[in-house]
DNA sequence: GATGAATGAGCGTTCATTCAT
DNA sequence: AATGAATGAACGCTCATTCAT
């Protein structure tokens, strides 16, 4: 939706703009976020913004969707291809790498903030629910799948187990990214792997005697 | 927090004001909810805000407390007394009687729709952190009690797991609270418990072989 | 359209704030009045417009409709009374009225000039649109009156004949406006009357032989 | 006042630009007109305004001058010379040949219609005003000179009746204009010097019995 | 010679908040 | 006890204008 003039911006302009822009939205949320903010952060003028954009909904959805082109999962798991044994290990490589991204470019540590915050955020903001929408997507998707392979239990509606499987992850990552510093790169892999698998469980069919 | 006069109200007042509140809360949020519709909604002029609370943020916290006073779990469950058996019959039983209880008085269906809405929903807004870390406190004591009564895994932080196990509960009260008019509170009685076992799961200390 | 609040202003408040906003209208153009200046002009706040109007267009059509109301024609003149004797007289008495008005009421004087600038400065704006409209439905009225009675041309189209009419009177009555002060009341009035002469040679019957 | 630049522009991207600027200007008004369109329209950059003009004024007053050069009367009609008979005659063929040049160059429409409009459109704008002083000073010279000849009445002051016979004529004109396509153009010379025929009545000197 | 990039200044509008009554 | 009246501060957005290239 950015206007074409913005994929022209030299990377490090266009970085700055869009990291600066994710910290405010994942700080004050849509509403709250101020342009005039992200653009002193940004080091541009307030008004630029509608040089690259056509409005704040498109600022804030292109921020989304850069965000989630980097550390979002659509790009990089083909559910097609996952397999009883991949269905798990794929997520876990995701998560690792992810990690390890973070860890070099900082600005994504805003953009995964913004990312798992962003669910409950939306209240209404049209914007934000087609991102939302694209979001639950994918996991329903992903659960589909993985109840199809016979490692997600099916007595529950892979709607319903999505919105708890999405909830329940972002509400670790949150946690996570704001710990990361403090305990350290290693640990905080550690626990990230271990929360996987209790999402692993919480998702496992029931168990047959 | 709310002003003494607050208190001294007439229940069908008091009552209309909170659940006109609670509503819009709900609905568009912190910062979207507009005063002027609360007020209108609730019959009453819009400066009378602050003839009862200081502030909008006191507003809102008022209407946290109420809620969480009629649906919260710390002013019904006593922890210390809580065994192995008991921790999560406990927590069904609550559940058990929160919806019913929403089902006899609908203004409490926008008042759970906040709780349950309000954890990520503050985005920095100082005021509502307040509510939001007693809400956790409880959960991350009732967490830590589990540990103790050993029903509940201690490889990852009370406060982790309780993170998770909140935005989980959350997610799905919310979901179930959309669907509840369609899918009957049969159904839906049913559904939340069900999550509840799946919970349980996750909690669950890893077996032992 | 004003909000109902705008009517039980005082007398004092509401017409500081008419003349003000008609001032600017008059000198600036719709598009290029400031709300701002405006407000400063009549010693209120400039949000406060938002109190009483709902938006800008909608104070500019209730300045435009309280001057018609004070100046306009359609109030005072009943089109189907009209005889062939007093068709002409009654716009010279209505002619006279006004300019004394404007001089009892200074305010008037910004009003006026409004009235007989608008016609050709709406560039679009919708609405001044829907209030040029009532003014020049009446104006074709006015002229279709005069034809029904023989006084007025019938060898152009009634809608011509009244666009031209209306023009040449507002060009007129803005040239006397500019001058009044200098020129003195006296001859401004003889000015008026003369003028009016003009018109009524002006939109007479050819003279048949 | 177009910088000298504008002038070795060549024939086509400068006729472009003007025709632009003047359906721009003619339809939305000087501060309607956005420079943005006008440059798109035109096939230009946005700042390259700036490289041809000195600012917005600049250009419409360019765009005014040439539209007055191609249909103003000052260049075609030599007041020194006009008589008692050729006064009116001589504004008939102006009138037959402005109205030919319209339909053999459209942008000559949009050209008449700025001219037409802009004597009240200018609010305030200072640059503007230039323009409509020129306009306005031939009127006076021309109406000077029928008055010379005795063709025009003198009991009214020559500036007055100026006034009113721009603004007749300019109405008229406006309304031919928005009509010409769809009444002819055999049609809209006949009103055109039936108009004039009112016009010529108007400024008549009063008989004398 | 011509323009894409960038912006400052200013606009209309919203809304939580104050205060006289 | 309760509120209608009024507003300051801040926001999203527009646009004529500048300037490096």
């Amino acid at each position: 939706m950015a206007l074409p003039r913005f994929h022209k911006l030299s990377f490090d302009r266009r970085h700055r703009l869009i990291a600066a822009a994710a910290v405010e939205f994942a700080a004050r949320g849509y509403k709250g976020a101020a342009l005039e903010a992200i653009a002193e952060k940004a080091g541009i003028g307030k008004s630029s913004f509608y040089y690259y954009f056509s409005d704040k909904a498109d600022l804030c959805q292109t921020v989304l969707d850069e965000a989630w082109r980097r550390l979002g999962l659509s790009g990089r798991i083909d559910l097609a291809t996952l397999t009883r044994e991949s269905f798990w290990t794929t997520l876990e490589d995701a998560a690792r790498q992810n990690l390890r991204a973070c860890t070099e470019d900082p600005w994504l540590v805003a953009a995964a903030r913004l990312l798992n915050r962003s669910i409950s955020d939306s209240s209404g903001e049209v914007v934000l629910a087609e991102y939302l929408e694209k979001r639950r997507d994918w996991e329903v998707a992903w659960i589909a799948r993985g109840q199809e392979l016979g490692v997600v239990r099916t007595d529950v509606p892979a709607d319903l187990l999505a919105t708890i499987s999405l909830n329940a992850r972002q509400a670790s990552n949150l946690w996570l990214l704001d710990r990361m510093d403090t305990v350290g790169i290693e640990e905080t892999n550690r626990l990230a792997l271990l929360l996987l698998g209790i999402q692993r469980i919480m998702l496992a069919p029931p168990e047959s005697a």
